[in-house]
DNA sequence: TTAGTTCGGGTTTTT
DNA sequence: CCCGAACTAA
């Protein structure tokens, strides 16, 4: 048991308490998922079956990677049989086995976030409330609240206090929405993240039977994080652990940073409360960052007012102090970076992969990546829109999902019309209407009750067609391996045509991610795993898991690149460099934060996280001026700057004085002379500098005349005549057209309002014209 | 019904 | 600035 050695004290005695209830408190770069892994590795050596171990983590990604660590310790084909995932994706496992208790198929269709807010945008439509008050990301937020918080839409009636707080917020109807939202997700065969750990709770209240079951089955729990748990979460370890209460529960409340997600701090305060008996350990050594890291980290946090004690030390180096870099605008402080990041790679003979850069809107990555492009520095963002949230991906995914599961509205509104196959709008309102009269699915209506609704013939065997063409499709489900199907759907629908024939960059960058796709179904589709019993998976195999994937669960290649990303996702990971960029008020602190105690804690610790990311330097840096919305806007430096005690600043005295000449700067940068937009940010410099003052008190008269000029000739437009008299056009006259100039009518037919006539231009040759539309002037 | 255009509004952070 | 919704033209 050599991994013992390896350990401190208190990281010793937090491994080897194997049984009842224990919490340890992890000081940031405290060997967290060192005492984390050897703790499975040591319970596996005791003797304890890797299948009775359920550890949760907060990403797959972190599960991935501890199970590899595992196994180096107690051998891979032991590790492989740990329980370990996040809560969404181990109970996404349970409730498919256990489908059928609450009532739903085993296949069910996991939604994402955006299918949440179409369905509520949908809903709120249906309902006819007013869609600037009910906006789908606050009805969502209030929902997902509810739903961590166990609240049912009865539930929810019945809290006076709750619904006080809709009344007066005006939005009364919120429990409407919220009832009809989880009836449709019902109707889908659908269940959002939330309902993922709403219905494990249900699943195990009403299921004593089931509960037993889980409760032999994980005689060891732990969870990583824990200071990142909602009520929901909480409940369904508590009620897990309860036969054995073999509990270890590891975070840091210093890092409590996901309260907007429900994430419940008092879960880690809470503790002792129930398990009165638990041993706490506090690993306090921090293994990774400098001392003026540490005690700058320290120095901040310290301003907070909830938190557990602790005194996180360290035997590093001093190192450097922190340094902060003002810049006039947000994208020379994307040069500044990359600048800085060009000249320590030189100098101490760095890889890029020893940088980071961390912001808090991923908005904020765009002028860093074109600095660093400048400057040929490889780089890779993490995050941000993620690969499956692309529209080419939500797609073809949809239509995959569609095949798996017909009755998965957001999938069917999503590919019913496309491509388009003149299936509109009208007739999907009426496939709604019809469906929430009848009951049944909007795939039940089509598929089913075809002939009672009320669209014309035409419409009504488009409709076939796609009804029959899933079908074909859906045939083949357990038949055919993913990745055949999969490519057969692509190509049969004409989105890969479609994609293909679409040369703009952007057109080539969709096509390629489809194809990228396609390629992971491959891949999977050759994997080889036990569950499949020697056959190749099938495409319903893919889908069960694929909304719960992240960016962060792409193939980590070991590339050498500067990573980039939100200081959210930068949790648990470290960078010998780090940059914290965006340095400012409203921004860093949010503007949404700053009249909540609460919330600026949060985002204090926020802070805290990204500092302590840093294992031999940190770098805070901010912008005078910042574009928001395509608009230039003055910022202020972040009340965060001054509260790191001074001592560990290297803030240079030139700071003090916005508006000197910093020209010189820019003397021996790497950009070299002939780079425009160096000199360009350059130019915008000096120009704010020579009027004295900031650039948001520019009216931006320019800006505005423009639009103004727009409204008046569309004013101008509008007052027109429409053109075409009734009763004038008829076959043989000479007209004339806005576009086509003149042309003489051949033929008029149809009756109002649809008279259609046909048109010789000499110009372009035969035209077909709604009369109802076309301005068409009779000559003479 | 669709395609093309304008307009308005949005930025926290993510499983 | 960038996206989706709404509007407009055919």
């Amino acid at each position: 048991m050599d991994y013992l050695k390896s350990l401190n004290a208190a990281q010793r005695a937090a491994v080897e308490y194997t049984e009842g209830p224990c919490m340890v408190i992890a000081g940031a770069g405290s060997g967290k998922t060192r005492v984390l892994t050897y703790r499975i590795a040591h319970l596996i050596n005791k003797g304890v079956d890797p299948f009775n171990i359920l550890s949760l983590t907060f990403t797959n990604k972190a599960a991935r990677e501890m199970k590899e660590r595992i196994g180096k310790v107690v051998g891979e084909s032991e590790a492989r049989n740990i329980w370990m995932g996040t809560f969404h994706s181990i109970f996404a496992r349970i409730l498919r086995v256990e489908a059928d208790r609450i009532h739903y198929p085993s296949n069910f269709t996991i939604y994402d976030s955006a299918d949440s807010k179409n369905l509520i945008k949908a809903i709120v439509k249906e309902m006819a409330l007013d869609d600037k008050l009910y906006k789908p990301s606050v009805v969502a937020n209030r929902i997902s609240a509810a739903k961590n918080n166990l609240i049912s839409p009865k539930v929810y009636r019945e809290r006076a206090e709750i619904m006080a707080d809709d009344e007066v917020s005006g939005r009364g109807k919120m429990v409407e929405i919220y009832a009809e939202y989880n009836k449709r997700l019902f109707k889908s065969s659908a269940m959002d993240f939330d309902d993922l750990l709403y219905k494990t709770n249900v699943l195990l209240r009403d299921h004593p039977d089931v509960l037993h079951k889980y409760q032999h089955k994980f005689k060891y729990l732990l969870v990583d994080e824990y200071q990142d748990t909602n009520f929901s979460q909480y409940l369904i370890v508590k009620k897990l652990a309860a036969l054995n209460e073999n509990l270890c529960v590891v975070g840091d409340d210093a890092q409590s940073i996901y309260g907007f997600r429900g994430a419940n701090i008092q879960n880690i305060l809470n503790f002792r409360k129930d398990y009165p008996d638990y041993k706490l350990f506090k690993l306090e050594q921090n293994y990774r960052s400098t001392k003026n890291i540490v005690a700058a980290a320290n120095s901040v946090i310290g301003k907070n007012k909830d938190q557990i004690e602790k005194n996180v030390w360290t035997d590093n180096d001093q190192g450097d102090l922190i340094k902060v870099n003002r810049s006039m605008s947000d994208n020379e402080e994307g040069m500044f970076v990359a600048n800085d990041i060009f000249q320590d790679k030189a100098n101490l003979h760095l890889k890029n992969k020893d940088f980071a850069i961390l912001y808090r809107t991923n908005s904020q990555s765009r002028a860093m990546e074109e600095s660093l492009r400048k400057l040929n520095i490889p780089y890779r963002i993490y995050g941000g829109t993620s690969f499956y949230q692309r529209k080419e991906i939500k797609d073809i995914l949809a239509y995959y999902r569609l095949t798996a599961n017909p009755n998965d509205e957001e999938a069917l509104k999503r590919v019913i019309n496309y491509p388009a196959r003149g299936i509109g709008k009208t007739t999907l309102e009426k496939i709604t209407l019809q469906a929430g009269a009848s009951g049944k699915s909007q795939w039940g209506v089509i598929s089913e009750d075809l002939d009672k609704l009320p669209v014309n013939g035409g419409t009504k065997q488009r409709l076939n067609d796609f009804v029959t063409m899933m079908k074909s499709f859906a045939v083949q489900l357990e038949t055919t391996d993913a990745f055949s199907l999969a490519e057969h759907i692509a190509k049969s629908v004409g989105l890969l045509r479609e994609l293909y024939a679409d040369k703009t960059p952007e057109g080539l960058s969709r096509y390629e991610n489809v194809q990228e796709l396609l390629n992971g179904i491959k891949e999977f589709s050759e994997s080889e795993n036990p569950e499949f019993e020697g056959r190749k998976p099938f495409l319903s195999e893919f889908l069960l898991d694929v909304a719960l994937l992240t960016d962060a669960d792409q193939n980590d290649e070991d590339d050498d690149k500067v990573s980039l990303m939100t200081i959210h996702a930068s949790k648990g990971l470290e960078f010998p460099y780090v940059y914290v960029v965006g340095m400012e008020e409203n921004l860093f602190p949010s503007q949404l934060s700053l009249t909540d105690r609460s919330e600026l804690e949060e985002e204090r610790r926020l802070f805290y996280v990204a500092l302590t990311r840093a294992e031999k330097k940190a770098t805070l840096t901010y912008a005078m001026t910042r574009y928001r919305f395509g608009q230039l806007n003055h910022s202020e430096p972040s009340r965060f700057i001054e509260e790191v005690d001074a001592k560990f600043l290297d803030k240079p005295e030139t700071l003090e004085n916005p508006w000197e000449d910093r020209s010189s700067d820019f003397g021996g940068n790497p950009w070299g002379k002939s780079n425009r937009s160096t000199s360009n940010s350059g130019n915008s410099y000096y120009r704010n500098k020579s009027q004295k003052q900031p650039a948001k008190s520019q009216p931006e008269p320019t800006f505005k005349a423009p639009k103004n000029l727009k409204k008046v000739s569309q004013a101008n437009t509008a007052t027109k005549p429409p053109a075409t008299k009734p009763g004038s056009i008829v076959a043989g006259v000479q007209v004339t057209h806005e576009k086509f100039g003149k042309g003489k009518v051949l033929n008029v037919e149809g009756v109002h309002p649809n008279e259609k006539a046909t048109v010789f231009f000499p110009s372009v040759g035969q035209k077909q014209l709604l009369l109802r539309f076309a301005k068409l002037d009779v000559v003479g």
